[in-house]
DNA sequence: GCCGTTTTCGGCCCGACTGTTTTCAGTCG
């Protein structure tokens, strides 16, 4: 049996497409189209056939008559000719090559037509020979920095986890502070303001009158292993660990279009160039741009936003997916604040893979400022090290017990909530009795084992853990680990219908490399009625602080306080998992 | 190929940096 084509597979074909045709020289905007149409399929919510179900493929932004056949042909072939017939005239191995720095499609396109290189390997050869430099346009400099491109592709370059980008990006935040005390402003931009899982470089901004002084202050970082492009406004360093860093330095009073053009993403500044244009502007990192030259500047974010008619929109929403309109509609979603948790429904302790004692979570939590914490320690089940049965969950019961009752005689207002992380085996039963299920304030359960199930008996599985009364929370929903493997072949939007359906929470996992639910799920999951966890699955103290991830993951999704249920107070937690029938 | 608060035609995002260029094209973000 063939796998329906995902969104991301069509969107695939139509990047596809504007590839090759870009390379075969044809005009621009064409290829812009094409690549936006497959841009905006990739930012779909609900799968491409029932937009056309619905007969709504037009109404998608991006997808006019033309492409909306299109996507009719591949819905219904799985092919489409014109990919086919352009995959002919341009080798994959020739798309291959837009991977590598510097490279873009003309000079890619030359070095097909003119040398014959057809594939990474031809190109290495071409290198290595010296014929790439008999090409006119073609100097030493290009040579070795496509020698270079190709040697980091060969490492398999993978995108860096958000939490330690975020570390980084603050230790050079306040490296150049210590250097720069003059500096009125410095930030982190790009993706790594937007909260995106993983990032491909750190990006910072900078506020000054003396330019180049903070450029240069920049590439002397003791963090820097080598400078790679240094001008007035600019500058870009790779780090010692591995890291790429830009960061581009501004007058005071155009901090605001800065920040805002900085930030991206790409698509929603785009958007948001089109929005200025049609009023009169061009729209850049220095500000509106009249007509006849003239500039007006923005101190800040709000004035950029205001000045297209527009509130402030948050980071993590800007990725042209919608947030333009709520915000002309003034529907733009009231965003859960990193400081509105008062728990955290899903950490370990000793009693299994857990490095620190339920005392010492708890310990860490109360300094975090919780009121309640889950202890969720495994289950006993294949593979888990350490899990418990339910003769040590009881045991583990009395150790909780004693925790709140220290907590209790400080007078704190704190509690530990006595947990499990079950297994969901392989036919989707738990790996814990009802009975012993029963016993417990919350009962997270996660799939562990046998991700690679086909489609149809994953989601089964998981169904029928959602079904299940005793199952408040399910972990880690699809088992993803990033720069690793992909989650499990569900049928997400079963999942997503079956648990608002039950009542079962969804958590949003908070290690930096989960973050699962991410956010384009997150955001599908709200609109089906879903209630989410965010959770930090830690295994020591020092992990309690990923939920920031979390959070961001969250707001990525669009999702308001409301709707995360470790914004709620205990008793309103409790009183949910009662309904639900436990 | 898409699209409309000057439009169904004529536009389509903008600037910095680099290299191999004697004035700018290509690439990137």
């Amino acid at each position: 049996m063939t796998r329906a084509l995902s969104n991301r597979d069509i969107a695939d074909i139509f990047l596809e497409i504007a590839d090759r045709m870009e390379i075969l020289g044809e005009d621009r905007f064409r290829v812009l189209a094409y690549r936006r149409a497959g841009e905006a399929i990739a930012d779909l919510r609900m799968p491409l056939a029932d937009y056309r179900a619905r007969g709504a493929l037009e109404e998608i932004p991006g997808i006019g008559k033309t492409i909306a056949e299109k996507i009719g042909v591949i819905l219904d072939t799985g092919a489409l000719p014109l990919a086919e017939r352009l995959r002919a005239e341009v080798p994959d191995g020739v798309l291959d090559m837009l991977r590598v720095p510097d490279l873009g499609p003309t000079r890619a396109s030359r070095l097909y037509r003119e040398l014959g290189i057809a594939s990474l390997e031809d190109l290495r050869l071409a290198v290595e020979s010296g014929r790439l430099r008999t090409l006119k346009g073609f100097g030493p400099k290009s040579e070795e920095r496509i020698r270079q491109g190709l040697a980091t592709l060969a490492e398999g370059q993978q995108r860096t986890l958000l939490g330690p980008a975020l570390a980084t990006a603050e230790l050079l935040l306040a490296e150049l502070r210590a250097v720069l005390p003059a500096v009125p402003r410095l930030a982190y931009t790009g993706s790594l303001r937007r909260g995106r899982p993983t990032v491909g470089d750190i990006d910072l901004l900078a506020a000054a009158e003396d330019t180049a002084a903070v450029t240069r202050a920049f590439t002397a970082l003791p963090q820097v292993a080598r400078i790679l492009g240094q001008g007035e406004v600019k500058a870009s360093v790779l780090l010692h660990n591995g890291l790429r860093a830009d960061l581009l330095v501004v007058a005071p009073e155009r901090w605001g279009s800065a920040l805002q053009h900085f930030t991206g993403s790409k698509e929603h500044n785009i958007h948001l160039r089109r929005l200025a244009q049609e009023r009169g502007y061009s729209f850049s990192e220095q500000g509106f741009a009249r007509p006849d030259g003239s500039l007006i500047t923005c101190a800040s974010e709000e004035e950029v936003y205001a000045t297209l008619g527009l509130p402030w929109i948050p980071p993590e929403l800007r990725e042209d997916a919608g947030e333009f309109e709520a915000a002309a509609a003034g529907r733009l979603p009231d965003l859960i604040p990193p400081e509105a948790l008062l728990a955290d429904l899903h950490m370990h302790s000793r009693w299994s893979d857990g490095r620190a004692a339920i005392a010492e979570m708890a310990a860490a939590a109360v300094a975090r400022g919780l009121r309640y914490i889950a202890i969720t320690d495994h289950s006993a089940y294949l593979g888990v090290t350490g899990g418990l049965d339910a003769a040590r969950l009881h045991e583990q019961a009395a150790e909780v017990a004693a925790v709140n009752a220290e907590w209790n005689a400080r007078g704190a207002s704190f509690r530990v909530l006595h947990g499990v992380e079950v297994d969901i085996t392989t036919d989707g039963a738990l790996a814990l009795p009802d009975e012993v299920l029963a016993t417990l304030d919350l009962v997270v359960a996660s799939l562990h084992v046998s991700l690679r199930q086909p489609r149809e008996q994953i989601t089964a599985r998981l169904l029928r853990a959602i079904a299940n009364p005793h199952v408040d929370i399910i972990g880690h929903p699809t088992g993803r680990i990033l720069n690793r493997r992909p989650g499990a072949d569900l049928d997400m939007e079963a999942v997503f219908r079956a648990a608002a359906e039950h009542g079962t929470i969804l958590e949003i996992n908070s290690g930096p490399d989960r973050l699962d639910l991410d956010a384009a799920y997150v955001r599908r999951a709200l609109e089906l009625g879903v209630v989410l966890a965010i959770n930090s699955d830690a295994h020591h103290p020092d992990e309690l602080v990923w939920t920031r991830l979390g959070v961001l993951t969250a707001r990525r999704g669009w999702a308001s306080a409301e709707r995360v249920v470790n914004t709620w107070p205990l008793e309103r937690l409790l009183e949910r998992a009662q309904r639900k029938g436990r």
